[in-house]
DNA sequence: AGAATAAGTAGCAAAATGAAACCGATGCGA
DNA sequence: TCGCATCGGTTTCATTTTGCTACTTATTCT
């Protein structure tokens, strides 16, 4: 089996120093983090993906293929002589943390205040706390606080 | 002008009732959160934006248009007469996390163990530690141990 | 065995994207 | 103040990507 690493996309990337843009080429298409999505909500199978999704059936084909590609789901024979499954790779677990802070900006901006929507919940049924940025130091981080720093060619001075 | 508040997009919601497909609806395109990446990190103008990201030039105003519409982004006129700026909105700043996580998973998953990448770091210089989401009771939280709570069209039970 | 279901494929139309040229309104130096 | 460069787009047109709607093959069920 070649490596199934990183998974280069075919011309290159957007922006080969920018861990965002490697991301969003990997993973930022209008589909794959949905699917990504019910995957950690139990999804297994392509039929059960695409009912979840709504997404169209070819579409659905390139997206298993591509995430798969790329490392974030695996096929898996399934244990009692079904089908084959896709399953969360641990690159693809590691979305979680991609995901909440995604769920947790639409519940705060994309819904009307008392408009209903899904939550996300722990074993006790206890809310997910909001996830907040912080420094080593403990202070919250954000946009003002923190800067991009580039990568000269060589090691980091 | 109409609400800027969350912007309906055309036909409808992906679906509606989940957080993370509405911020996918609003921001989950190639280009946009690249967009904000580079107003985070200091673009403002048109020209600014479309140097950094390399996007065509067309799609640039389609993007700035519906970020502006959905509320990432405001317009405004810079203090000395100069031509009229982009800005992150408290909501486009609220994205920092998920920029954050993206940003974080890409160093994790899209490099090859040695290869250099762009890093984020503080006022102090310090490497900003990787974001864990975790419990109300401290636990770390994963798509194991949470799942998703749907909402029944009536107040939560 | 026969029917229903799963997992794709194939073909085609519609929408989104990208490249390049074009354009009017500043801004700016001589 | 004239002339040129720059900014912030718009237009046009070709290429890709989506999304539908069949159609197919392999399982699974009864």
């Amino acid at each position: 089996m070649p490596r199934p690493s990183p998974g280069t996309p075919s011309p290159a990337w957007t922006d080969p120093d920018c861990p965002v843009a490697r991301t969003l080429d990997l993973v930022g298409d209008r589909w794959s983090l949905l699917v990504v999505r019910d995957a950690m909500d139990g999804a297994r199978s392509f039929t059960e993906f695409q009912r979840r999704t709504g997404i169209a059936r070819n579409i659905l084909t390139d997206r298993l293929r591509k995430l798969t590609a790329h490392g974030v789901l695996a096929q898996q024979a399934a244990s009692s002589g079904r089908r084959l499954q896709y399953v969360l790779t641990d690159a693809g677990r590691d979305l979680f943390p991609v995901l909440l802070t995604l769920r947790q900006w639409g519940e705060r901006h994309a819904f009307e205040p008392g408009e209903p929507h899904s939550t996300l919940v722990d074993r006790h049924g206890t809310r997910v706390p909001d996830l907040r940025p912080t420094g080593a130091d403990g202070a919250v981080l954000d946009a003002d606080t923190t800067h991009v720093r580039k990568t000269g060619g060589e090691g980091q001075r």
